[in-house]
DNA sequence: TATGAATGAGAGTTCATTCAT
DNA sequence: GATGAATGAACTCTCATTCAT
């Protein structure tokens, strides 16, 4: 009887829900079925239901992680940058691109996930209700950087700060889901350039 | 026993394909039955069979017509437009953005499909294809019309049509999406405009 | 692939159901599978659940069916009284019992079934429901029945027909639940002679 | 973590029997899970199995606890008693039932469980058991006091004290039923004279 | 062609019981 | 003794698909 390695709870959590990573990564949400997330994280069927009380509360749990995940990516990334790149609304929204690009890369499986929770969202209202709370901070966050890059003299004054983070999140979104389908077919890099020269 | 109305064999799959497109938009491909396809197309369940050799069929079915559906509406909306316009890769680009955004709106329930497609794509082989084929048409066409844009001097020499392609099909794949989440939250007309000025 | 022989839907159900009296009365309801009745029945698990949508339903279509069959039977036995004996309450009252005592006899099953329900009452809102609803006739047809008793002077004046009526309900529960135990033990006859002598 | 508070293996036993009891009432014998009732108790899961091997054998425990229990306050209701009272069969008998039904009223929850034990009798073979060596000893003692006020003209010479004894139980089991149905719908002194005079 | 009853593999979930700590 | 994580068989219910009529 193999049991779990690991001591502390969440830990034994973190080794499910990187099971699930896999497993949702590789035949999807419906895909999957809990006895596979609990074959790869050597466990037995129960155990899974000790952690988390269903299959969608691991999706969910999955998606918590992510965001973090990301999140400090960025954040981490920013803070190499100079002061003079900080302060310019342009070089952050490029960073946040790039880094995001690279996180794609090395987390393909979480990434892969992300983006199926977006279309779950659309059927399955606890899903939907996190990716509603994430993009508004995203929206919110974007448009006050894109506010002050404006306030900057980065963008002309009469621009619409609103729609361009929209459309920054949308082209962001939009790459993310054309990686999955055809990994390596354009570059981050050149993308993230791109968008910030707009 | 009420027979399909339809006469031809044409008639009858769409009959079926559009009770199809309505409980797909309503529920997602995994949350919507045979039965209720065919209760919806006032069928009995065996008769979506005799049109169709399974769910998957239908929803490829589904796929195959949308992207038909909407490559007309372009088409008719390009051959409004006055030569000038047509010369100018940018206003084409504009135009192609404006359209998908009433196409949108008018076949909000198409679109839904469409859009969980693309994430089906990722585990169910027989949609990938389909998607596959189809982006590649896609940027194959944008790239070639964003050429003839840089032939023309519309952008500078050294830009990078196919990036630029890619990046055009992510964002306008990005609206799609958050509008199917948040209907109405920006302007598809202010998004076209932005978009083409790049 | 055994089909059921039966060609109204009510006959297919009436097979299900009687399958189901039969393992419910051998394992009672929380000792019985559904794929047990749906063999029982010589069909497939998944064909039981086109006439019921559950075990629930199951246990509950029995205890209607129930209740009718035993009514019937009353009702047919005071049919055959002479019109002396149908104006007896105490004469009646007999009857009610010794036909019940028979019905026990001949449908143990059933009737063990039935046993379960008053037990599974406690637990289950459903067959509460049921239960209850059965109880409140049938106290209000024995109070009706003894209280035209004491009109017609078979009882003293002062005698309390409702609680009598309980009385009569109780005991011909316990003859039931004592008969199940140990199927012999006492003659209904004997029983219900004595009931209605008092 | 907090131990159990009893030194003595009787005690913790009682806890744990408590809390089933408590359990069993409001949900059913298959209603409950160990892990209910071992909370209940305020001790873990395992912990239940240190003093009970089943789930079974704590159901078990509580039944011969119970006929303890009711035996016990008979037999002091009865200490008190004149002796002419406790000479009179017919008294008792009155006594008995009303005992029983102040029991009820005080241990509504054990006797809600009393009562589930009796339906499982019939599925679970060592319940039957108990069941059954409790059913012959009141039976047994029942005849015996009928007997006696037949020996003591209390009833006429051709009674047939074993039947009647029979219907003193299945009654009082039927009030049970009843009042766990519907509390308060009869007046236990009452049944209990009713009882008695017959 | 159309029907819809029937199939049966399979999914998510539960829970009595075990056992290493 | 006590804990509670882990087990895994079992259960109810679903549904794409088949096929006799």
């Amino acid at each position: 009887m193999p049991k779990l390695l690991e001591t502390t709870r969440v830990a034994r959590e973190a080794r499910i829900l990187r099971a699930a990573v896999a497993c949702f990564a590789r035949q999807g949400y419906y895909g999957t079925t809990m006895e596979e997330i609990a074959a790869e994280a050597g466990i037995a069927k129960g155990a899974a239901y000790v952690y988390f009380p269903s299959k969608e509360a691991i999706f969910l749990a999955l998606y918590d992680t992510w965001g973090c995940t990301l999140r400090e990516e960025i954040l981490a990334a920013l803070a190499t940058l100079t002061p003079a790149e900080r302060n310019s609304a342009r070089w952050v929204l490029r960073t946040i691109v790039e880094v995001t690009g690279r996180h794609v890369q090395k987390e393909a499986a979480t990434c892969r996930v992300l983006m199926e929770g977006r279309s779950l969202a659309a059927y399955v209202p606890a899903i939907a209700e996190r990716v509603a709370t994430e993009q508004a901070q995203a929206q919110a966050q974007l448009t006050t950087l894109i506010q002050g890059g404006v306030a900057a003299g980065e963008w002309p004054a009469d621009f619409d700060a609103a729609l361009h983070a929209t459309m920054v999140r949308a082209t962001i979104h939009g790459l993310m889901a054309t990686w999955h389908m055809a990994p390596g077919s354009f570059s981050w890099e050149a993308a993230a350039a791109a968008l910030a020269r707009r």
